[in-house]
RNA sequence: GGCGGGGUAGCCAAGUGGUAAGGCAGGGCUCUGCAAAAGCCUUAUGCGUCGGUUCGAUUCCGACCCUCGCCUCCA
């Protein structure tokens, strides 16, 4: 079955079919961390969204190039540059290494290229060079460069392709700050901001004068230089559809290098956002987390990945704590349905694949339907429970099931559990207590159940026996 | 004001013109020396409200209520 995605350009479901023709390559742009904080519960919402994606390409067998930008200058970096009076390189790269560090928590798989804004200024005034050659970008009497709708309109070109804009409705100006006086236009947007005194030491030359990139042109410049013009996929969260989304279109189809017929990108995909405990997340609501606020109250970057990926990408998520919690307890279910199957196939060879795997991808092949996808896995994991406990199942079978388990978690990433090495001391515990129960001295077995326990291990008597269990926290 | 999402069980969350996936919590049971752990079973005459279309609506249409987002800082 083909995959199918809701493309924000066309505002409908559309099947998945690549630009290119050259074998089963896909270009994938994710709009990236501005790196001036520890990312929030909510970024991450949208990155793991963004590995989902890539993920399941790859389980679909495309061969995915997967670029995510590094926002390394922009307003709010500048501001807490100035303000803590570190060199612009020493604050972000805290904050890059952070985010690298938590991405790989959150178990997603790493980007092919990271690139930082702040090291391809020479394509990123190329660009607004061409646009300026083209007439669609113009210096304002501030220093500043800026793109031109109008202009742009002018040429031929649509500008309002992923939303709906009705200028005379909008509520236009509201939230423009006075010192943007210089356009020519309220709409148009700056692609080359002049430098200013509070930008100290963050500046670079360029032929309209010192300054830095505009907001949008570092996505354009660098999303064409790694993937070309054209290009498959562009994901992002729902609120950079306008304006960052719409600026990016303008810009990278301005210049003109597409190809005939062809946009800038062929499929953009939005994430939207979360509430957290039913509310819009703010500081001063004490709803605000970083993945490392999380961390810190015991959770595991497993548990917060499986929340995240447990509702649709277009729908609001609540996350909450209680959340969180229920997310421990699937996956603990999941956990000791593989173990068990583990146990039992040993190193026998696979025999035939459950029905699982089709169940799975045809549900995200419906516009990544995570729901009914793990709707599928906990089906399977009670039927195969079902039959553990009737000993229905043999060891190619076991087998079977597991190697179907590793090839869906190639797109869940929520990882298996790995055998855990019992330590001899706790298994000398366990069997004088085995022991004990044997001779029916039940006070000392239950002492010794006591002090296992005392020891984070709990004992699990099964038909099959006794076994320890390491207590999750 | 313009545009766009949503309202499904105690909580989270899929889905469908033909009688509501899945997870958590709750209840029952199995196993056990007792427990625990684990597992199985079970839990919405109901899908924001009111109308309409239809043999049949939670699903389609209309109105209304509530809620969230975007409208040049934003994941």
């Amino acid at each position: 079955m083909a995959l199918r995605l809701f493309n924000t350009l066309t505002h409908s479901v559309q099947e998945f079919v690549p630009l290119s023709q050259d074998g089963n390559k896909v270009r994938m742009y994710c709009c990236g961390p501005t790196v001036y904080d520890f990312a929030h519960i909510g970024n991450w919402r949208t990155f793991i969204f963004g590995d989902l994606v890539r993920r399941y390409l790859e389980f679909k067998g495309w061969a995915v190039q997967h670029v995510m930008n590094i926002t390394d200058v922009d307003d709010k970096i500048l501001k807490r540059v100035h303000e803590t009076k570190m060199p612009l390189r020493e604050f972000t790269g805290k904050f890059e290494a952070a985010f690298m560090e938590d991405l790989k928590t959150l178990n997603c798989r790493a980007p092919h290229q990271t690139p930082r804004a702040s090291e391809h200024i020479p394509e990123i005034i190329a660009l607004i060079e061409k646009l300026v050659l083209r007439g669609l970008a113009y210096k304002a009497p501030d220093g500043s460069v800026y793109f031109s709708i109008e202009k742009y309109r002018d040429s031929g070109c649509e500008y309002g392709q992923l939303v709906k804009l009705n200028f005379d409705e909008m509520r236009i100006g509201e939230r423009v700050r006075s010192d943007e006086y210089a356009k020519e236009a309220i709409g148009d947007f700056a692609l080359w901001k002049a430098k200013t005194p509070a930008d100290g030491a963050v500046f670079w030359p360029s032929p309209w004068g010192d300054g830095r990139p505009g907001w949008h042109i570092e996505c354009s410049a660098m999303s064409m230089s790694f993937l070309g013009p054209s290009f498959d996929l562009h994901l992002g969260g729902e609120d950079l559809i306008f304006p960052h989304h719409e600026d990016e279109i303008a810009q990278s189809e301005g210049a003109g290098g597409q190809a005939k017929g062809q946009h800038f990108v062929k499929y953009w995909l939005h994430g939207a956002h979360l509430l957290v405990e039913g509310r819009k997340m703010s500081k001063s609501l004490g709803n605000f987390f970083t993945l490392r606020d999380l961390l810190a109250k015991g959770f595991a970057g497993r548990e917060i990945r499986y929340l995240l990926l447990t509702a649709h990408y277009r729908e609001t998520f609540n996350f909450t704590l209680e959340g969180l919690q229920a997310a421990r307890t699937s996956l603990q279910r999941l956990d000791e349905c593989l173990t068990k199957l583990r146990e039992l196939a040993g190193n026998a060879t696979a025999g035939a694949a459950p029905p699982l795997l089709q169940q799975f991808s045809e549900a995200l092949d419906d516009d990544l339907n995570i729901s009914g996808a793990w709707g599928a896995v906990f089906e399977w994991v009670r039927d195969t429970n079902r039959k553990l406990s009737e000993n229905a199942l043999d060891a190619p079978a076991a087998a079977a099931a597991l190697t179907a388990w590793k090839k869906l978690d190639s797109v869940t990433g929520v990882g298996a559990p790995e055998d855990l090495e019992v330590p001899s001391e706790i298994t000398a515990l366990l069997e004088a207590r085995q022991a004990a129960r044997k001779a029916k001295e039940f006070k000392r077995a239950d002492t010794l159940r006591d002090e296992l326990k005392a020891q984070g291990w709990v004992i699990e008597d099964t038909p099959k026996g006794a076994r320890v269990k390491k207590i999750n926290i």
